[in-house]
DNA sequence: ATACACCTTACCCTAAGGGCAAAGTCAACT
DNA sequence: AGTTGACTTTGCCCTTAGGGTAAGGTGTAT
C-alpha cells in the first residue's frame, strides 16, 4: 500500500488533485485508515490512474471518464472504441479550427507589417438602398443556437425543401433567415428559416417588401458580425433606423462551395427614414 | 445610441456578457443613463467589439485583450504584432500537441479493435535488479516546476557543462536527475541536476550506489509516468521497497534525437529487501 | 521526548460568463 | 391615461478542475 504522497509522486499527479478524485468518486484509496482518515492506495491503481491521466491527455472531462471507468467488464471494448472515435474527431475538428485561426492571424500580421489595422476589413464592405418587394415565403420558426447553426441550416432548409417537393410546389428563391430575437444569445435565438415560393398554403406567409440596407458577403459566415456592424454604421450615419428583423439570403449553397469566396449571402436590414 | 439589446444582436455577444465586459471595464457603454442605469453603447464601439471577439478567436484571455486595448495610440502596432506573433506561436505549440495526441488515440483505437487493452504498455517494461557504485556527482538542487521541465534541462544542465569545461573537470557519464519531493506538486518539485565527474570540487557530493530496481525506457518523456508505475508495481511484488530518491539518467540527448525511439532513459529505484 | 515530515478537513479563489429572480422602466396599444 | 408586455437593472449562485493556505491531528526517526 502507498500513502498519497508516495502514490503521488509516482504517477506525478498532486495530493490536492488526489483529494479531489477521491471526493468525486473517479478513483478511490483502495483502503481508508478508519482511525485517522490516512488513504492507502495499492499498486493495482497505479495503472487506474495512468489510465485516467491518459484519457485526461485526450480531452475527456472529469464526468466522461468516470463514467468510462464505470462501464468497464461486459462491453466495455466497444464503447470505448466508439467514444475515443467520438472524441478523435471532436479534436479533429478543433484543430481544423486552430489552423484557420492560425491562417488569419497570420493575414492579420501581415496587415499589421504593412500599416493596415486589423479591423480595416469594415471599410471594404459596400452597402446599399434597395426596394424589396413583398415575398410569399415557406417559413419555419424554431429557437437555435448558434453553434447548432450549420446542422439547423442542413435540418430546417431540406425539412421546407422536402415540403416543397412532396406538395409540387414552386420556388422563387434560395433558402433565407430572419433573425427575430431581439438581442443575441449562445443559448438559442429565434430564427425564421423560409423559402419563397409562389403558392400561398398552410406554412406561408408574407414577408412584406420596403426599403432595407443591404449587403453582400463573399466570403465565410464568420465574417457576418462585420457585415452587421458595416450595415449599421451605414444606416445610423445615412439617418435611418432598423425597423424589422435584418434576414439574410444564402444565394449559393455553402456546402457546394470549395473556397470561402465561392459563398454569397445578402444581408437585408429593414429600414425607414428617421 | 444603441441599447444593450440591440448592441448585442449586432454584434453577436450577449447581453450578460456585454454587463461582464462593463463590469471588468473591457468595453464600458459610451453613455449610461443616470436616472436608470441603462447603457447605451456607439456605433463607434461596434468596431471595438468586433475587435475583441477577434482577440478572443485567437485565444488571448479577456486580461491580455484589455492590455492590449489600453497600449492603443503611440507604439501599438508594433507592440500587437509582437503579441500576436507570440500567440501565434503558443497556438502553433497547442496544435503540435493536439497532432500528437491524435496519432496516440489512433494508436490506442487499433490496439483496441485487436483486443489490446489501453494500459497494457505497461506489461512489455522490463525490470532488473542492479547494483550501483557509488559516484561522485557536480549538482545543482533546484525548485522546477514539470511544465518548466524542457527549459530546465537546457538552463541547468548547460550550467552544469559549463562549469566542467571552464573549470577543465572530467565527466565519467551521461546528465540525470534526482527527485527528491516527498509528493508530486506541478508547481515545482525539488529537482536536482546532476553530472557523475571524476574530480571531487566545490559543488560536487557523493551519490551512494547500492541496489537498485532499473527500467530502461526507449521512448518519449511522457511514457515515463508508466515507467515509475511498473518499477513500483515490480518493487512490490519482489519484496523490496523505495529507500531513497528515484532518479532518472539521460543516456542520449533528447535534442538530437529525430524520433522519440531514439531517446534513452534509464529510471533506477534505489530498494532494500523489505 | 521531541522535532519534523506527513496527513486530514475546511474555506476561499480561479475565467468567462450562464441562469434565474425581483424589481424598475420603456414603448406601444387600447 | 392606463395597461401590457418587452426590455433593462442589480444581485446571487453555479460551472471545471483543482490551487493555496490554515488549523489541527499523526507517524516516524532521532
Amino acid at each position: 500500500m502507498l500513502s498519497i504522497g508516495e502514490f503521488s509522486k509516482i504517477c506525478g499527479v498532486s495530493t490536492k488533485t488526489l483529494r479531489y478524485y477521491d471526493e468525486i468518486g473517479l478513483i478511490n484509496p483502495d483502503e481508508i485508515n478508519p482511525e485517522n482518515g490516512y488513504r492507502y492506495y495499492s499498486i493495482r491503481q497505479l495503472k487506474n490512474m495512468l489510465f485516467i491521466n491518459r484519457l485526461k491527455s485526450y480531452h475527456f472531462s472529469l464526468e466522461e471518464i468516470k463514467a468510462i471507468l464505470e462501464l468497464e467488464e461486459d462491453q466495455s471494448e466497444e464503447k470505448l472504441c466508439s467514444t475515443l472515435n467520438y472524441k478523435r474527431k471532436e479534436i479533429q475538428e478543433t484543430l481544423n479550427a486552430l489552423e484557420f485561426i492560425l491562417k488569419q492571424m497570420s493575414s492579420d500580421i501581415l496587415n499589421l507589417e504593412k500599416g493596415i489595422p486589423i479591423m480595416s476589413c469594415l471599410d471594404n464592405i459596400e452597402v446599399q438602398l434597395v426596394e424589396t418587394e413583398t415575398m410569399n415565403i415557406l417559413y419555419m420558426r424554431q429557437m437555435i443556437s448558434s453553434d447548432d447553426y450549420v446542422v439547423g441550416y442542413g435540418k430546417y432548409f431540406s425539412r421546407l425543401f422536402e415540403k416543397i417537393a412532396t406538395e409540387k410546389l414552386t420556388f422563387l428563391g434560395t433558402p433565407m433567415t430572419i433573425y427575430h430575437s431581439p438581442e443575441y444569445n449562445p443559448a438559442g435565438n429565434d430564427t425564421e428559416f423560409a423559402i419563397p415560393i409562389e403558392e400561398t398554403v398552410k406554412g406561408t406567409r408574407d414577408l412584406h417588401g420596403g426599403l432595407c440596407a443591404k449587403s453582400v458577403l463573399k466570403g465565410s459566415y464568420s465574417e457576418l458580425p462585420a457585415v452587421y456592424a458595416k450595415l449599421m454604421e451605414w444606416v445610423e450615419n445615412e439617418g435611418y433606423e432598423l425597423v424589422k428583423s435584418p434576414y439574410e439570403v444564402y444565394v449559393t449553397d455553402p456546402n457546394q462551395a470549395t473556397e470561402p469566396k465561392d459563398i454569397v449571402t445578402e444581408v437585408y436590414f429593414p429600414v425607414k427614414k428617421k
